[in-house]
RNA sequence: GGAGUCAGCCAGACAGUCGCCGCUCGCUUGCGAGGGGAGGAAAGUCCGGGCUCCAUAGGGUAGGGUGCCAGAUAACGUCUGGGCGGCGAAAGCCGACGGCAAGUGCAGCAGAGAGGAGACCGCCUUAGGCUUCGGCCUUCGGUAAGGGUGAAAGGGUGCGGUAAGAGCGCACCGCAACACUGGUAACAGUUGUUGGCGAGGUAAACCCCACCUGGAGCAAGACCAAAUAGGAUUCCGUUCGGCGUGACCCGCGCUGGAAUCGGGUAGGUUGCUUGACUGUACGAGUGAUUGUGCAGCUAGAUGAAUGACUGUCCACGACAGAACCCGGCUUACCGGCUGACUCCCCCA
RNA sequence: CGGGCAUUAGCGCAGUCUGGUAGCGCAUCGUCAUGGGGUGGCGAGGGUCACAGGUUCAAAUCCUGUAUGCCCGA
């Protein structure tokens, strides 16, 4: 892999529904919280995919969800070395539309840290 | 200087860092360089058109739409100009603005009467009775001026007329029909003649008239790979029947049909942006719009790009995110700029 | 992205086509019956008919726009 250091290109994203229907067939790790929830299963890729699930019911503007979206890639793209290697799906909740762009950030960064932390933990049961 | 009307435009700017999606070029199979990357409404999906398939969209019926006139346009329910009506002091703005004299229906309650209407009170009068001689009661009638009901009561004002009244007659105003004049037309008129004026409201009630209208929608459709296959059995049929064209009938196209058994599914590419395009110059037209020349290429994704952070500045940044494409309409919206016009005030 | 439907009392629904009185069941309140409660009988209250314009004498109903909710088409 010569992956530029904090780019987002298609290997690290989640792309058809079969990826999505994997993750969901088999849940490995829950994150869950007042606006969001993550759903992360373990892969043998040697790197994270992320995908989202923002629905129109549960963020009614399109550029608020076009504004959540960019915010959480952007998080995604600069903190996956962070993150253990598993296919993640973060879906939103009703309210997110009303936090500010911070206020995102720093939840973010809350759920993922969860995340990692239960992730590790499993891991070594298994090992 | 103030108040207002109309038309058009802009939608924070600059720099740096880290990213995303196409395109071109280079090397080469992933990097580098260059250049591009949301809107005026991208929205609602309320109309119209292109495009695609069904027949090249054909005939009829039903259904739907539009509704002053003329024009613009690919087309429209849009736009422009004009007419009529309404609002405003004006610039200007607003209007589903054909027909109820083809037919049918509807109008609760109130009211005498709700449509060639109607005597409840009233007014006048015939006959009779009573009388304190003022009139009162009963009654045959006349009468739409007044009261009262209602959203609405069958021209208005005045004079004459009459028992009291009434377009009953006359004058003026209004109305209708015809003619004339102007205008392509809608329509208009200090025009003329005729008519006493007789059939009011509702068509965003059914309906009538004129014009328009085939259906579906890019999840349309096309291509590649795979597959519906290839099979087996039974029955029916071979001018029949079935399927498709999704309102119905005709017509047209395709084709043997039905049941059971067994077998079996996976996506990818394209459509996808060069167009009723943009800018500009000259010309036609009151205008919407349009002709010719020159120049330009201005998002094209497919879990879906156009962003985040930092700094500086200011008027402190609204509504809001393309998914086949255009033309409109409607709705949302912090502010700012330009031009034309109207009215008022002041100065010269 | 495209196509369709709904919104009426606290809840579930009629009424809308064909314009004039907004109704039904449950729930709520009062009262009768019971020693008390339930069940039952009788009675009452509660509605800007989602919102905004328009047509009409008159609109829940007809027309136009807006908002919200739901369904269908890979």
């Amino acid at each position: 892999m010569s992956l530029k250091p904090f780019g987002y290109p298609k290997e690290l994203r989640l792309l058809n529904a079969r990826d999505y229907q994997t993750v969901f067939n088999k849940v490995d790790v829950k994150a869950p919280s007042e606006h969001t929830l993550l759903l992360a299963r373990v892969n043998n890729l040697g790197h994270p995919r992320l995908g989202f699930i923002f629905s129109k019911k549960n963020i009614r503007f399109a550029v608020q969800r076009n504004r959540i979206k960019r915010i959480t890639k952007d998080y995604y793209r600069l903190n996956r070395h962070t993150l253990p290697n598993m296919d993640i799906i973060i879906m939103a909740r009703k309210g997110v539309d009303q936090l500010s762009n911070d206020e995102v950030r720093s939840m973010l960064k809350k759920q993922f840290n969860k995340l990692a932390k239960r992730a590790s933990k499993l891991t070594t049961i298994n090992n």
